[in-house]
DNA sequence: CTCTTCACG
DNA sequence: ACGTACGTGAAGAGC
C-alpha cells in the first residue's frame, strides 16, 4: 500500500493565526514580520510527517477567485477580510513545502477542497493507494471511502474518522454531509440551508431519508413547522448542496499521483527560509549547520575573592526541585556586563557577601530569597525579577526562563523535562544556568523599557517587586499545623466512610467503587433506573447538581454525597495536608504570584487558599490551624468586589448604598422586589445576592435561572430589573465591552492589563466567554492590586515599628495574622488602617476582623 | 494525560 | 441551534 496525504493547506495556516494572533504577542521575527502562521503551519506538517510517515503528500491551497462566489454572491458573504498580517505570510507557505519537497496545488477559480477533492478521487482510482485528509473543515468528510480517511483536527489533538466511525456517531454516511450542509446550512460559509432546521434535526431527518432529493420526495411524511420551513427553502436547500458539494475534475497538472512523491529533503533554500523567519528551534534540524547561542568563557570561581563585578549584576540559582522549600541549590551564576561567573553551591553564602549594595536582577526571587534562606543567606530583596515582568508582559513563562530563552535562539533544557524529574546532565545544567544569568541581564533594560511603554511599570516597581518580599516571608514563616488533631479527624472519619460505603453497597446491592463516576453512573441510572441521567464523555454526570435533583428518588443519593464529602475530606484535606507539614510543624506553602490571568495569588503545594469553611464537618479542619504565636487575626475586605463594582461603574444608587452601609443584598432585594427592606425575606436576600454575584460574572439568564433553580426567563427577568435600577452598572458593562473589543485588552485601576484573545474568536461561544472576562477582569484584578498594596504596606509598617507577630496567609480578600498577644492591640490597628485606607474610592472599603485560638475559631 | 468532581474567593 | 458565571488547585479514575 502506498500512503498519500492531503492537506488542506489553506486551513492550516488561518488555524495556526487565529491559534495566536490575539495571544498579546503576535509572533514575529526581529524585523517585526509576522510569524505566527507559517509557525504553525510548519510545526503541523512536521507532526503530520512524523506521525504518518508518508511516501506521497500534497497540499491544497485558495487562490484567486472562486467559482462558487462568482455564482452565488451569498457564498463565504460577511466573512471578515482576510488580515493583512495573515496573508503576507502565506508566500512563505509555498516556499517551505518547496524547500521541503512537498508538491502543492493551487489553480482559480477552484478552492482548496475541490483540488483535494480531485486528488481523492485519483486515490480512489488506484487500488494501491490509501489516503489521509488533513483539515479541521469538516465539508471533506465527503471525501472519505474506504481508502480514505480523514484526521479531523480540533482544538487540542484531531479525531480520526473512516466512513464506519463516522457513521457510527452521526448516523448518516460521509457523502451526506452535503445533505447535511443543505439541510442545517453552514454560517463560517454563509451557506444557508433550510431556515430554522439545525443540525439536530437534519441528522434525524437524514437518518431516515439519506439524501435532500429523497427527502422532498416524501415531504407529505414530514409533520408540521419542519414540513413547512422544509418547503419554503426548498429552493435554497438545494443550492446549499450545490455549494457543498465539493468539485473533484480540477484539472491539475499531474500524470498521476506518482508525482506526488515525498522525499524527504533540507534544502539550503528551507535553510534560509528558516533562518531569515527566525525559527531557530525548526533550524536545530539542520544539526550540523545551526549556530546555538552559546557563551564562550564562563568562569569558575575557586574563591569569592574571584569576582569582579560591577554595580548592577545578574544572578540566577538553579534549585533541584519545583517545590524550593524541598529543593537545594544545584548552582548559580553571576553575570555583569563584562564576564559570566559560574558559583558552585558551596561558594554561594560566600560569593553573596560580594553582592551587598549592588543592584541585582534576577528571574524568581522569591525562589532565590527562600532557598538562600535555607544556607543561612539573608537575600532581602532585589531591584528587578524577570519573571515578574514576563509575567506583567503576559509573557508565557511557567515559572522557567528556558520559555523566555529558547525563542530567541538558546537550546535551554526546560526544567519540568529535566531537573524536575531528576533526570539531567549537570555539566549541561551548569552552561544553562550561566547563560540564564547572562540573559537576565542582557535583557533586564528591555523588559524595563515594555513595561514602561506598557504602562506598567509603576505596578511592577510599587506592587509586584516588594510584594515579593512579603510573600516569601509568610513562606518562609508558614503556619503551624497539628498533626494529632488531623490523625484524631482522619480516624473518625474513616469509620463513617466505611459504614456510610456499605450502606450504599447494601443499596445498591452490590460493591462497586463509589469513587468512580462510571461505576457510580451506571449504578444510578441503568441498575437502579432512576431518572435524568446526563451523558458525558464516558458515562453519566453524577455531580453535586444532578445529585441534588435525584435527592427525594431514592435513599442512596443522600449516602453517596455525604460519602463525596467525607471522601472528599479525607483525602485532600487530611491526608493531603499531613503531607505537607514540614520538621518544624508547619506548613510552608507557595503563593505563585505569577500565574494568574486576573492578578490573584495563587497557592499551592498545598493550596491554603481552599481550606473547606462553608460546610461544617469540612470546617472543622481548621482547627488543626493553631498560631506558632498566641492567636490569629484574620481580617477580611467585606464585599470588596461590590464596591469595586460601584466605584468603577459609578453607579450612584449603588455608591450611595455602600456610603450608607447598607445590607447590600437586602437593598438590592428590596430594589428588585419593589417592597420595603422590612419585608425582605432570607429567600429573596438570597436571590438578590446570587443576582448581583451573576452581574459581576457577566451571567446570563439560563446560568442564572441554573443556579437558583428557577425558569431562564423568571431569572432573565431579575437581571433586567437589576440593570433597571442600576444603569450605571449596565452602562459600565456595555463600555468595557466595547472597549474590549476596540483595544483587545482590558485594564485594573492599578493598570494591570490582561489581553482577552477570545474576543476574536469566531466562535460565537468563545466570544462571549471573552465579554465575561472583559466584565469581570477590571474588578477581580483591582481587588487582587489593593490587597497586594495593603500586604506591602502591613509588612513595612510592621517592619518600621519592629512587630514580631507575622502574616501568614492570604486568601484573596482576607489577610490572616499569626499574632504575638502583646502586639494584639496595635497589629489589629496597623491592619485595620492599612486595609482600609490603601486607596481612596467612591465608597469606602470596610474591613471586618476577628481573634481565635485555631483558624476555625477566627470568623 | 484527560476527565470529573469538589474545595475556596 | 448552540451553550451558558469569573478566578483557582488537588485527588481519583481510567484510558
Amino acid at each position: 500500500m502506498k500512503k498519500i496525504i492531503l492537506v488542506d493547506g489553506n486551513n492550516l495556516l488561518f488555524r495556526s493565526y487565529y491559534a495566536t494572533a490575539y495571544s498579546g504577542s503576535m509572533m514575529k521575527n526581529s524585523k517585526g514580520f509576522p510569524t505566527n502562521a507559517i509557525y504553525g503551519f510548519v510545526s503541523m506538517i512536521n507532526k503530520i510527517i512524523e506521525e504518518e510517515n508518508p511516501k506521497y503528500m500534497a497540499v491544497a491551497f485558495d487562490i484567486g477567485k472562486n467559482f462558487r462566489a462568482e455564482k452565488y454572491a451569498f457564498y463565504k458573504d460577511g466573512r471578515k477580510e482576510t488580515p493583512n498580517e495573515l496573508i503576507m505570510q502565506m508566500p512563505y507557505a509555498r516556499k517551505i513545502l518547496k524547500g521541503m519537497g512537498i508538491k502543492y496545488f493551487e489553480l482559480a477559480p477552484y478552492e482548496a477542497d475541490d483540488i483535494i477533492g480531485t486528488l481523492a478521487k485519483k486515490v480512489l482510482e488506484d487500488a494501491e493507494f490509501n489516503g489521509t485528509i488533513v483539515s479541521s473543515d469538516k465539508d471533506l468528510i465527503q471525501l472519505i471511502n474506504e481508502q480514505i480517511d480523514i484526521k479531523l483536527l480540533k482544538q487540542k489533538g484531531y479525531i480520526r474518522y473512516n466512513p464506519e466511525s463516522f457513521f457510527e456517531e452521526y448516523q448518516i454516511t460521509p457523502e451526506h454531509i452535503v445533505d447535511l450542509k443543505a439541510l442545517a446550512g453552514d454560517s463560517s460559509d454563509n451557506i444557508p440551508g433550510v431556515k430554522g432546521i439545525g443540525e439536530k434535526t437534519a441528522l434525524s431527518l437524514l437518518a431516515k431519508y439519506q439524501t435532500i432529493e429523497n427527502l422532498y420526495d416524501h415531504i407529505a411524511e414530514i409533520k408540521g413547522k419542519t414540513q413547512e420551513k422544509l418547503v419554503a427553502d426548498k429552493e435554497m436547500a438545494f443550492v446549499s448542496k450545490e455549494i457543498a458539494t465539493i468539485y473533484t475534475e480540477v484539472p491539475l497538472d499531474i500524470k498521476d499521483l506518482e508525482d506526488l512523491i515525498y522525499e524527504p529533503t533540507e534544502s539550503e533554500e528551507l535553510y534560509n527560509i528558516y533562518e531569515e523567519l527566525e525559527f531557530y528551534s525548526l533550524l536545530k534540524k539542520f544539526a550540523k549547520k545551526t549556530p546555538t547561542k552559546t557563551l564562550e568563557n564562563i568562569k569558575t570561581i575557586t574563591t569569592a575573592d574571584d569576582l569582579i563585578l560591577e554595580d548592577s549584576v545578574a544572578f540566577y540559582l538553579e534549585i533541584d526541585n519545583p517545590n524550593y522549600h524541598l529543593g537545594h541549590i544545584l548552582g548559580m551564576a553571576i553575570s555583569d556586563k563584562n564576564n559570566t561567573y559560574y558559583i558552585k553551591p558551596e561558594l554561594i553564602a560566600e560569593c553573596f557577601s560580594k553582592l551587598q549594595g549592588k543592584t541585582l536582577y534576577t528571574f524568581d526571587l522569591k525562589k532565590d530569597i527562600c532557598a538562600l534562606h535555607k544556607i543561612g543567606v539573608t537575600l532581602k530583596d532585589a531591584d528587578f525579577d524577570l519573571m515578574l515582568a514576563a509575567y506583567l508582559l503576559n509573557y508565557t513563562i511557567k515559572d522557567d526562563l528556558a520559555y523566555l530563552m529558547n525563542p530567541e535562539g538558546y537550546q535551554i533544557e526546560l526544567y519540568e523535562d529535566t531537573i524536575a524529574k531528576g533526570l539531567y546532565d549537570i555539566s549541561k545544567v551548569e552552561t544553562d544556568i550561566a547563560l540564564k544569568s547572562k540573559f537576565i541581564y542582557d535583557n533586564h533594560e528591555k523588559f524595563i523599557i515594555a513595561l514602561k511603554r506598557d504602562e506598567m511599570y509603576e505596578l511592577f516597581t510599587e506592587i509586584e517587586m516588594p510584594l515579593v518580599k512579603v510573600l516569601a516571608d509568610m513562606e518562609l514563616t508558614g503556619v503551624k499545623c497539628n498533626k494529632d488533631i488531623l490523625d484524631e479527624m482522619k480516624e473518625e472519619i474513616k469509620i463513617k466512610i466505611d459504614m456510610i460505603s456499605h450502606e450504599i453497597y447494601n443499596l445498591a446491592g452490590e460493591e462497586f467503587n463509589i469513587a468512580s463516576t462510571k461505576q457510580l453512573g451506571e449504578i444510578l441510572f441503568l441498575k437502579l433506573g432512576l431518572p435524568g441521567g446526563v451523558k458525558t464523555q464516558k458515562g453519566y454526570k453524577t455531580d453535586v447538581k444532578v445529585m441534588h435533583k435525584l435527592l427525594g428518588s431514592h435513599p442512596i443519593i443522600e449516602k453517596i454525597l455525604e460519602y463525596r464529602n467525607l471522601t472528599k475530606i479525607y483525602s485532600t484535606y487530611l491526608e493531603g495536608l499531613e503531607n505537607y507539614i514540614s520538621s518544624d510543624g508547619k506548613i510552608h506553602t507557595i503563593f505563585k504570584q505569577s500565574l494568574t490571568r486576573t492578578g490573584r495569588l495563587s497557592s499551592v503545594e498545598p493550596n491554603l487558599q481552599n481550606i473547606p469553611v462553608r460546610d461544617e464537618g469540612g470546617r472543622k479542619i481548621r482547627k488543626a490551624f493553631i498560631p506558632a504565636n498566641d492567636c490569629f487575626l484574620s481580617a477580611d475586605y467585606s464585599q470588596i468586589e461590590l464596591r469595586l463594582l460601584a466605584h468603577i461603574s459609578g453607579s450612584q444608587e449603588l455608591i450611595e448604598a455602600f456610603r450608607k452601609d447598607a445590607d447590600i443584598h437586602t437593598k438590592v432585594a428590596s430594589d428588585i422586589y419593589g417592597i420595603p427592606e422590612i419585608a425582605v425575606t432570607k429567600k429573596m436576600r438570597s436571590t438578590a445576592k446570587a443576582v448581583i454575584f451573576g452581574i459581576v460574572y457577566g451571567i446570563s439568564g439560563f446560568g442564572l435561572g441554573e443556579n437558583l433553580e428557577i425558569s431562564a426567563k423568571e431569572a432573565k427577568k431579575f437581571i433586567d430589573k437589576y440593570y433597571e435600577l442600576y444603569p450605571g452598572v449596565k452602562n459600565y458593562m456595555d463600555n468595557i465591552i466595547h472597549e474590549a473589543y476596540q483595544t483587545g485588552c482590558v485594564r485594573t485601576m492599578f493598570n494591570r492589563k490582561r489581553q482577552i484573545e477570545e474576543l476574536n474568536s469566531g466562535n460565537y461561544m468563545v466570544r462571549q466567554a471573552g465579554e465575561r472576562i472583559a466584565l469581570n477582569t477590571p474588578i477581580q484584578g483591582t481587588s487582587a492590586d489593593i490587597i497586594k498594596k495593603a500586604m506591602i504596606e502591613i509588612y513595612d509598617e510592621f517592619a518600621k515599628r519592629n512587630i514580631k507577630s507575622k502574616l501568614i496567609l492570604q486568601v484573596h480578600d482576607e489577610l490572616i495574622f499569626d499574632i504575638i498577644e502583646e502586639e494584639k492591640e496595635i497589629v489589629t490597628n496597623i491592619v485595620q488602617e492599612k486595609m482600609t485606607n490603601v486607596i481612596e474610592l467612591s465608597v469606602p472599603l470596610k474591613v471586618s476582623s476577628d481573634y481565635g485560638s485555631d483558624w476555625y475559631e477566627t470568623k
